[in-house]
RNA sequence: GGCCUGUUCGUCCAGUGGUUAGGACGCGGCCCUUUCACGGCUGAAACACGGGUUCGAAUCCCGUACGGGUCACCA
């Protein structure tokens, strides 16, 4: 037998990849943290989530946070994914430092970053093992596979390739040429040494301390396409990419004592680990991991066509992390979210449910400490990508747009109206002459159905009268001495005390003029939208309106 | 089923032996008010269950129940 045979892609031996990635050069607490998606379609919330975690434990250590495309499964890739995760990433603001930044390119000195370009890498590992008696090549078919397992569960006995369920374990070496001559495909797998009784302790960061029974089974590290699974993949890269921590998901706490073993093997110290729960959504009565196939939140193009603002989704995950955010955020008003330190110990280890209502709040005020510039520049963006008419309405003129969005955000208590740019088209698409035209029918059925209606003359009167220089108390005063020469009490109290020699009150007046300038019976301040249309619109509407 | 793990208001979190169990979202009420969005005040709402240990347990121990994860040539 010839390991070339099993490993043809062996190029270094372990010195050789020793040297070529060294130890990184960071302060020693310093943490080196990782992204390793899959390329299968698309973006997973919790994956965004994981990449926020990693991303703050890196940068705030003054490490490094860099990004590794886990592309072994060549069956299960769909093209243009690592471009959708690239774009996720960087829409919410957790660009890699290192490793595939776009288009193909990478950044960093521990490359390559796709693990399908580091085969020679894996192969190397694993050619090692072998030479050391700790893999060997095994021939079984998948029926075989079968066989086994329906044996183990007729006698009861834990399922997998281990101990003397291990066909190929110790087969001769006449055997392997045997199966080898007649060309059949063969993977390679671990040679576990792990006994009975023996027991393996992981030092979780989240959990502290969790023990399992030691691995037994004979993984398989090298497919039969040569290209390694995520165990041996896993352990070799994050090894060579001296990840200082390895934060993922709890699916993999089971599997940790094979990794373990495999970095016993290698003589290699492993990184330390934090295994993050899963965001959670009910499902009847129990609840479950948020799922790509039925549920549209779970992916991450859902926020981003929703025009979710990236603070918005950064801080409901960082609430998620750590709850004490929120008193964070409220004692550190206008302050950026980078400064909140996240500590990792402290995790949730129960998952966390997905809690809509709950982003959506966090969102509003996310937005209410935004500028108009900043949502201008924000949802235009948004615009471009998902909502092309409304980019180009809204990009025209950016002066007037910011106009809009400026209406009551400045001053103590900004409007909170806005939770995501989906809904602004809608929102503001009245102070667009062409939208506002296409609202018409629905605004003559609304006015034709006022109650009570407005008099004779009074839209002309206002049209004539009104004066966009003044301010909010004199435009008040102005509109409220006008109303009550058509019949409109000055104010609730009013016309409570003495509805019959009311028509009505202002709230009536104001409401009709809504319907009038803006389709609509909910604005903001009035005051402020007919400064913001300016007086040829506002006397235009109204204008035509007293003649419907 | 084996192994691992979790369980404080509907939801997200505080709480690490002595608290009227706190905050936030959501929900209800009141106030403010040119409508809406805010804002203020206020209400309902939780320690899964059973045993211990202790003067005293949400907190420590044991068990039970109910969840979740995992047992692939997928990650």
């Amino acid at each position: 037998m010839s390991n070339e045979q099993f490993t043809p892609q062996a190029a270094f031996t372990l010195a050789e990849l020793e040297a070529r990635f060294p130890p990184r050069d960071l302060p020693a607490d310093a943490r080196v943290t990782r992204f390793g998606p899959s390329p299968t379609g698309s973006m997973h919330i919790g994956g965004l989530y994981t990449s926020l975690v990693s991303r703050r434990a890196a940068h705030q250590s003054g490490g490094v946070f860099y990004l590794r495309i886990e592309d072994t499964d060549k069956k299960r890739e769909v093209e243009g994914t690592v471009e959708l995760i690239l774009d996720s990433l960087a829409t919410y603001g957790l660009s890699p430092d290192e490793g595939e930044i776009a288009d193909g390119k990478d950044v960093g000195a521990y490359g390559p970053y796709r693990q399908s370009e580091r085969v020679p890498i894996y192969q190397s590992c694993v050619r090692w093992l072998l030479e050391h008696g700790h893999a060997y090549p095994c021939f079984a078919s998948a029926e075989e596979l079968q066989v086994l397992r329906d044996e183990q569960a007729k006698h009861k006995v834990p399922p997998g390739y281990w101990g003397s369920w291990a066909i190929w374990r110790d087969k001769t070496q006449a055997d392997v040429d045997a199966a080898l001559a007649a060309g059949k495909p063969f993977v390679i797998r671990l040679r576990s040494a792990g006994g009975r009784d023996e027991r393996v302790t992981l030092p979780d960061t989240i959990r502290e301390s969790i023990e399992f029974p030691a691995n037994q089974t004979d993984v398989v590290l090298l497919k039969a396409d040569g290209v390694p699974t995520y165990h041996l993949a896993h352990v070799v890269d994050d090894h060579f990419m001296r990840t200082t921590d390895v934060i993922r998901g709890n699916e993999w706490l089971a599997s940790y004592p094979m990794h373990a073993e495999m970095f016993k093997l290698f003589g290699w110290e492993p990184p330390r680990f934090a295994h993050i729960s899963p965001i959670e959504k009910n499902d009847g009565s129990s609840r479950r991991k948020l799922s790509k196939r039925s549920d549209p939140e779970a992916s991450v193009c859902w926020y981003m066509e929703a025009g979710y603002p990236r603070d918005a989704v950064t801080e409901y995950l960082l609430n998620l992390i750590d709850g004490r955010f929120e008193d964070w955020r409220l004692a550190n008003p206008g302050v950026s979210n980078e400064q909140f330190q996240i500590e990792i110990e402290r995790m949730n280890r129960a998952g966390a449910l997905f809690d809509l209502a709950k982003l959506d709040s966090v969102s509003r005020d996310v937005v209410g400490a935004m500028t108009a510039k900043e949502i201008f520049d924000a949802a235009l963006i948004w615009g471009s990508d998902h909502a092309a008419d409304f980019a180009t309405r809204f990009g025209a003129d950016p002066a007037y747009s910011q106009a809009i969005l400026d209406i009551e955000r400045h001053g103590e208590r900004p409007r909170k109206d806005i939770v995501r740019w989906e809904q602004l088209p809608a929102d503001i698409g009245y102070f667009f002459d062409d939208t506002y035209a296409a609202l018409l029918p629905e605004a003559q059925a609304a006015f034709a159905a006022l109650q009570p209606a407005p008099p004779e003359g009074m839209l002309a009167a206002i049209a004539a009268a009104y004066d966009p220089a003044l301010n909010r108390d004199a435009w008040l005063e102005w509109l409220r001495e006008l109303g009550l020469g058509y019949g409109y009490a000055p104010n609730v109290k009013a016309f409570k005390v003495a509805p019959d020699e009311f028509r009505g009150h202002f709230g009536d007046l104001a409401g009709a003029l809504r319907v009038v300038l803006a389709a609509r019976r909910n604005t903001p301040d009035l005051c402020e939208v007919m400064q913001v249309l300016g007086k040829d619109r506002v006397v235009a509407r109204l204008n035509a309106a007293a003649a419907w």
